[in-house]
DNA sequence: CATCAATACATAATAATCTTATGTATATTT
DNA sequence: AAATATACATAAGATTATTATGTATTGATG
């Protein structure tokens, strides 16, 4: 089962801040690859998707990147800035508040498996 | 404190689904002030955004209407069909699931408050 | 050894969804 | 009387994701 793209729409910044945060510097299909497994395979981000967000982020200020060749093949690794740093925890803080209110919100019960 | 607005996203027709199911039935404006009561604020459905999505679940045949006068003022009510029930339970379903994975993905700590 | 799958990047066209702004009108509060 | 709240609706623009396409290297398989 894959979740409904309308989803998991808007999460996908905190993702990735996330997981930077916890491996200092990752790249791309890295990042997809994490994900996935991670979910068993219910999280599956596209390329389309997170290529331009981590552009984005990078443009921002939020990642640096060092581009390195394993062979010949282009290899490019984002990590977290200090504002990227200091923003991560802002955004993991707001989103776990905003877990907290739509579970209320929606009378979930918590699985603690 | 207001969640920025990608957090949101991709959330409302299972708001909006899941209050229907709870109060047989609502009109829109009941349904922006009862979340800005739950959430104590936190989330405030915009008019541009809750019409028009009312508008495509009825099209499709998940909520039906009903439109009374209060004085001179129209309200108009809606309710799930028996497709939206259904619909309600596999998406309120399926939200539950996709919590418990990202709190999981984002090693998030659990609020019983 | 040739082909397919996986790795690894990127971007453009399109679609979906939300924000912001605007519009209309009635009812209530100050 | 004026401001706020109630109650609907829609259009322009912005944002973000999907889908498709493109390039290229590396590893696995028959």
């Amino acid at each position: 089962m894959i979740y409904s793209s309308e989803l998991i729409k808007g999460t996908l910044k905190t993702i990735i801040l996330k997981l930077l945060k916890e491996n200092k510097r990752m790249y791309g299909y890295e990042i997809t690859q994490t994900v996935k497994e991670m979910t068993n395979g219910k999280i599956q981000l596209t390329e389309g998707a997170l290529y331009p967000s981590l552009h984005a982020l990078e443009a921002e200020g939020i990642l640096v990147t060092e581009t390195e060749y394993i062979g010949k093949r282009v290899r490019k690794y984002y990590s977290l800035s200090p504002e990227g740093k200091t923003m991560t925890k802002e955004k993991l803080s707001e989103f776990a508040d905003f877990m907290n209110t739509m579970r209320f919100l929606l009378d979930l019960k918590i699985s603690n498996a």
